[in-house]
DNA sequence: GTAAATGTTCGGGC
DNA sequence: AGCCCGAACATTTA
């Protein structure tokens, strides 16, 4: 599910906690989402702090408890985070459970391909300040962008939309959007691209993600319905502007969808 | 029963 | 040494 404007929506369904002490953490120890931490020791130390916080950058969230606990967040293929009231009984993906003193904040994830983390200090942990900005910040100009693209011109330009490395937070139905309405078609070379279309693509992607955020991102009302968004899930949709049916294809490893005529090969 | 799912990482081949 | 692709991860749903 969560690509940049999801994860923005999911970040905040947290809030209701804001300024409550931690009173009990459940965590389902040996699920996969715990992966290179120590699950107790997270638990543990959550436990009696406040909740303070939160940020979100691209596709990761970082969570503050107290003066120096950063729990990060990672929500993968389907994983999401909510707020239950008391009494509250875990279901079996409910792998953290953060019980304050009126509210329980849950992470749940299904196939557990999101991941959580816990950093002590008195700063953001390193990880989190590397990641570069996403594209509806100011920092990510056309002249960013070029550059990133001037360093995969062998992939796919599909591929390339989709190294977190660049275009943080864009993900498989973002990707689709921004190609579309730039006309770029998924399967062209990043390196054989022209000038405007590089401009065109610049433009897209921050509207696109800017407007996904106003909407997704705010309270998960549809975008657009002018949007691609709308017909790239099911097997038969089609063109918004020909109504013709949707081309599809495994492109950057991933299931593409485009319009044969708006992105012409 | 089989295929596919809005993500990332690792290993092998070139 | 890069670079690129496909497989793997775990589970549900169509």
């Amino acid at each position: 599910m969560p690509e940049l404007a999801e994860v923005e929506y999911y970040r905040k369904q947290w809030d209701a906690g804001l300024g409550q002490r931690v009173a009990r953490v459940q965590v389902h120890g040996k699920t996969r989402v715990f992966r290179g931490s120590d699950a107790a020791k997270i638990a543990r130390h959550l436990t009696g702090r406040r909740y303070l916080e939160s940020f979100a950058r691209g596709k990761q969230m970082l969570f503050r408890f107290g003066a120096d606990a950063w729990l990060g967040v990672h929500l993968g293929m389907t994983g999401n985070l909510r707020t239950e009231s008391l009494p509250f009984a875990a279901g079996k993906a409910d792998h953290l459970v953060i019980q304050l003193r009126k509210n329980v904040l849950v992470f749940r994830d299904w196939r557990q391909f999101g991941r959580i983390r816990l950093d002590i200090g008195p700063d953001a942990p390193e990880w989190w300040r590397n990641i570069p900005s996403p594209p509806h910040e100011s920092a990510f100009t056309r002249k960013v962008m070029a550059a990133f693209l001037a360093r995969h011109p062998g992939l796919p330009i599909k591929a390339t939309l989709l190294l977190q490395s660049g275009f943080v937070g864009v993900g498989n139905w973002m990707a689709d959007e921004i190609l579309w309405q730039a006309g770029i078609a998924p399967a062209r070379k990043t390196g054989a691209l022209q000038p405007p279309e590089i401009s065109r693509l610049w433009r897209v992607t921050r509207f696109v993600c800017r407007k996904a955020l106003e909407t997704i991102g705010e309270d998960f009302c549809d975008p657009p319905s002018t949007w691609f968004f709308h017909q790239r899930w099911s097997r038969k949709g089609t063109c918004p502007k020909h109504k013709i049916a949707l081309q599809c294809a495994t492109i950057g490893g991933r299931t593409t969808a485009w319009c044969g005529r708006c992105q012409p090969t």
